[in-house]
This record gives structure tokens, C-alpha cells and sequence, in this order.
RNA sequence: UCCCCGGUAGCUCAAUUGGUAGAGCGGGUGGCUGUUAACCACUAGGUCGGGGGUUCGAGUCCCUCCCGGGGAGCCA
């Protein structure tokens, strides 16, 4: 008998086939059963008689839900059914009968789902989020490749800071002592600048941050490029070129997966180059018209950052924060040193930060200031400042968050459902 | 770390001013040959997060601890 995928239905009309899956539903109404059968490719109606199967039918009458089978039978075109096709199942193997699924058909809160992740995964709802996301990284590789761009995979064990000492998970690295996690590839890939061009990373990132909001992982993925005689404003123009692409060939791939999500893909289609652009002095005065009290020099908060994105219908980037508020390695503005030529792209839909980037200090002597001034250890940073001796150049990057990106394609509420397997402030399980 | 909200059946939730703990789903049993979260009938199922206190009486009020969720700061 030949086996197929349910994907394949429409090729397979009338054909006797074999498919392998789980029962992801069933209803019964006396002596017809429909199995609901997924196999990863698709989900199929099979229909069971008790003329069909005989006694076996009794048992797959009350055959638990996610119990794994093998059926073989006739593919039948059927309106009713899901897909439009249905299998009249002439044999069914019950490879195993599972336990009651703890997961049922109605709706749960997010502790117990999440205490469940590992079975939650198989709902169609995060199994239709979990696809988005593979398409996301896909493309955003396709697009590196597409444009000259090496990957270079960054180390996870380091022993320089990334973007800040206080949020760094350590580690006992043998005889070396406390090494950590990785903040950012950023500083690995503006090593291999001189050998490669422009390079890229993808890749888990690790923050010890006291966070519970709805945006925050401690791990979670990050796309990182960087390019070499790269400034600020040309950064921008690849930050929106790379966006507008990844977000386009998403959306047109996963077309009903994201129909399935309810997604209004209407915004969506809107991401394409030019996206808006206002400076950070631009966005304080917003902010003040809309009756805020903040202060030149203060970060963004969340809100400030939805009260701007509601203003525009597609990204915008803020460019050049004052310098104290932004990580070490952020070029100081030589027509401004009290700022930085940097930019946040911010998603719009209230999904708030996307991208952060900036062109790096170049100048050995700004950057051992800087170094010093942050608090940080200038012996730990001298391969970085070594960078600054052996044919500095002006160079830029940035760094495109995969869970918010996915949460913003998605239309998801919490960026949580974005990743298999979310790691939380006090969530480390499954 | 701080602020707010929550914890009652396997799951999602209800329980009026403090007065003997309930529903839907899921489970079990039975019925139904075209279902769409199928439906109908019956049925089992509880240390009301833990501890302490107030009271004749606490799921309900007070204290404390534990565990979650949302947000702030910080960030992608």
C-alpha cells in the first residue's frame, strides 16, 4: 500500500493510501466515527464504520485523543470535511493508545499550557506559530545569502560584556573561573569584519534581567549583521531593505497559517522601504504634545514607545539617544558628543522594539574612554580595543530580536508562544 | 527588585451581607450511520495553595509563607 502525506490528498483522490499520525479529535454518532488524524503535513477526516472495521471498531470508538495510528484507506473528496478531502479508513493500526491528553478542547489558562509546553506544541494554533517562525529564520538566512553576507557563529561562553554587567548569567568554566553567557554576538562579529565583509549571526541569547512582561525572554534568538565602511545612515537603508524582504516572504509563505491565526495581514503588507525615520529629540517633544512629562536625556519607556508607534502605519526608526543611555560600543555623534549615531526600529501595532543598531566607535581613544567611564574592565575588552588598532574602519550593525518578530507577524499577545520552548524569570520547565 | 491581580473537581470558572461547595468541559456507563469544540441520558470526582488567627460558624475577614500571571525598570 502506498504511503503518503495528507498534504498530498488532492493528488491522491480515489487512490487506496496509507497514512501515519496522531488523532487530534473525534466524534462518533453510533456506528460512524470521525479521526481527525494529523501527520505534521496537513490533517485529515477519516471516517470509520463498524461495517468497515468490525470489532476493532468498538475501540477506535474510544480511542483517546493523541494516540498514535496508521490507517489505509480510500481518499474521497468530501466538502464537509476539513481540506475538502476525507479518508474512508478500511484498516487502522493503533500503534499506541494514549493516556487521557491532558490538554483538552477547551480553553486553558497560561500556567497550566505552559507547564505543558511540550504537549501544547501540538495544538494547531502553536504548531501554525512554530511554522511562521521557521519560515522568519529562513528568510532572514536567504536574505544574508542573497547579499554577500558570511555567517560567523558567535561564541554562547565569553568573558567580555556584552551590553551591560548586571544581567549576565555565569557559569564555572573549570580552572578559568566565572565565564558567561552570551549577551550579543555583536563584538565577535565586528572581529571578523577585516577577514569577511559583512557577516551575520543567528543565535541564542542569554539576559539575566528581573523581567516579566509580555516581550521578555531570558533566552531567546537574535539575527545580528554587521558590515564594514557601513555609517549610520546606510545601516538604515539595509535595516529596512532586510526587514521589509523578511516580513514580504513571510507573509506570503505562511499565508494561511496565518489566516488559521486570524492575523489581518493588511499592516503587514505596509512594511516596504522608505519606513519613517524621526530623531529622538523629534520623539521627546511628541511625547511632551502628548502631555508627557518626560525629561531630554530619559530612555523611552513602553508606553512612550506605543504612544509613537500609533502615530505611523509601518516601522519607524528613533535615531540618536543620548549617549548615556546606550550600550559602550555606540559611535559618539562628532557633530553631537553629548549623543549617538544609533536607531531602535519599532514595530508598529504597539509590538514596541524590533531592531536596535547603531554605527560603532572606531576611534581607540573615545572607546577606552567610554569603557572606563560605563565601569567596565578596559583588560577584558583589549581584544575589542585591539580591533581599534589593526585598521579601524567605520562600520555599522544591528540586531533583529526572532521572538518579537514573530510575535509581531503573528499577532501574538506574548512573545512567549513565539519560541518552542520559552525560558522565563520563574519558568525553566519543560 | 518594586507595584497590581490571582490560586475552589483533571481543566476553565462560579459561590450574594461570613451560614451544610456548584456548573461546563474532560473521565466512566449507555444511546445514536455524516459528525464539525457533535449531541442526549445517567454517573464518579473536592484537605477551597500551605500554616496561623478572629468567630458559635471562614472558600469568604486578618497575618504570614509558597506558587503563578500582568506591568515597571531594563532591553531584542
Amino acid at each position: 500500500m502506498e504511503q503518503c502525506s495528507i498534504s498530498e490528498f488532492p493528488a491522491q483522490e480515489g487512490k487506496t493510501v496509507t497514512i501515519k499520525g496522531w488523532v487530534a479529535n473525534r466524534r462518533s454518532s453510533g456506528k460512524v466515527s470521525f479521526l481527525i488524524i494529523r501527520d505534521g503535513s496537513g490533517i485529515c477526516q477519516g471516517v470509520v464504520t463498524k461495517q468497515d472495521l468490525g470489532d476493532v471498531y468498538n475501540e477506535v470508538k474510544k480511542l483517546p485523543l493523541e494516540s498514535s495510528v496508521i490507517a489505509t484507506g480510500t481518499v474521497v473528496q468530501e466538502t464537509k470535511a476539513p481540506g475538502g478531502y476525507e479518508m474512508q479508513i478500511q484498516a487502522l493500526d493503533i500503534v499506541h493508545k494514549a493516556d487521557e491528553f491532558p490538554i483538552g478542547k477547551k480553553e486553558h489558562g497560561p500556567d497550566f499550557l505552559l507547564s505543558h509546553r511540550h504537549l501544547w506544541v501540538r495544538s494547531a494554533r502553536q504548531a501554525a506559530i512554530l511554522r511562521v517562525r521557521d519560515a522568519l529564520i529562513r528568510n532572514i538566512r536567504e536574505y544574508f545569502y542573497n547579499n554577500g553576507f558570511t555567517l560567523v557563529d558567535t561564541p554562547i561562553f565569553t568573558t567580555t560584556y556584552g551590553e551591560d554587567s548586571t544581567n549576565l548569567f555565569s557559569v564555572d568554566y573549570f580552572d578559568l573561573g566565572k565565564v558567561y553567557l552570551a549577551q550579543t554576538g555583536q563584538l565577535y562579529l565586528e572581529a571578523t569584519l577585516p577577514a569577511l565583509g559583512k557577516v551575520y549571526c543567528l543565535g541564542p541569547t542569554f539576559r539575566a534581567e528581573l523581567s516579566k512582561t509580555r516581550r521578555h525572554l531570558t533566552e531567546f534568538w537574535m539575527a545580528e549583521a554587521e558590515v564594514a565602511f557601513c555609517d549610520h545612515k546606510e545601516n538604515l537603508a539595509l535595516q529596512e531593505d532586510f526587514v521589509s524582504y523578511i516580513v514580504q516572504k513571510t507573509i506570503k509563505e505562511k499565508a494561511s497559517e496565518l489566516v488559521y491565526l486570524e492575523r489581518d495581514t493588511m499592516q503587514l503588507e505596509k512594511t516596504t522601504p522608505p519606513f519613517h525615520r524621526i530623531s529622538y529629540d523629534e520623539a521627546i517633544s511628541l511625547l511632551r504634545k502628548k502631555g508627557s512629562d518626560i525629561q531630554w536625556g530619559a530612555d523611552l519607556g513602553g508606553d512612550d514607545e506605543t504612544i509613537i508607534t500609533k502615530l505611523f502605519d509601518k516601522p519607524v526608526f528613533i535615531e540618536n539617544y543620548p549617549k548615556k543611555t546606550k550600550a559602550f560600543y555606540m559611535k559618539q555623534d562628532p557633530d553631537r558628543p553629548e549623543c549617538v549615531l544609533c536607531a531602535d526600529l519599532l514595530a508598529p501595532e504597539g509590538y514596541g522594539e524590533i531592531i536596535g543598531g547603531s554605527q560603532r566607535e572606531d576611534n581607540y581613544d573615545v572607546l577606552l574612554n567610554t569603557i572606563k567611564d560605563n565601569q567596565l574592565d578596559p583588560d577584558r575588552y583589549k581584544w575589542y580595543l585591539d580591533l581599534r588598532q589593526y585598521g579601524s574602519v567605520p562600520h555599522s550593525g544591528f540586531g533583529l530580536g526572532i521572538e518579537r518578530c514573530v510575535a509581531w507577524i503573528c499577532g501574538l499577545k506574548h512573545v512567549r508562544e513565539a519560541i518552542p520552548f520559552p525560558r522565563m524569570i520563574y519558568r525553566a520547565y519543560p
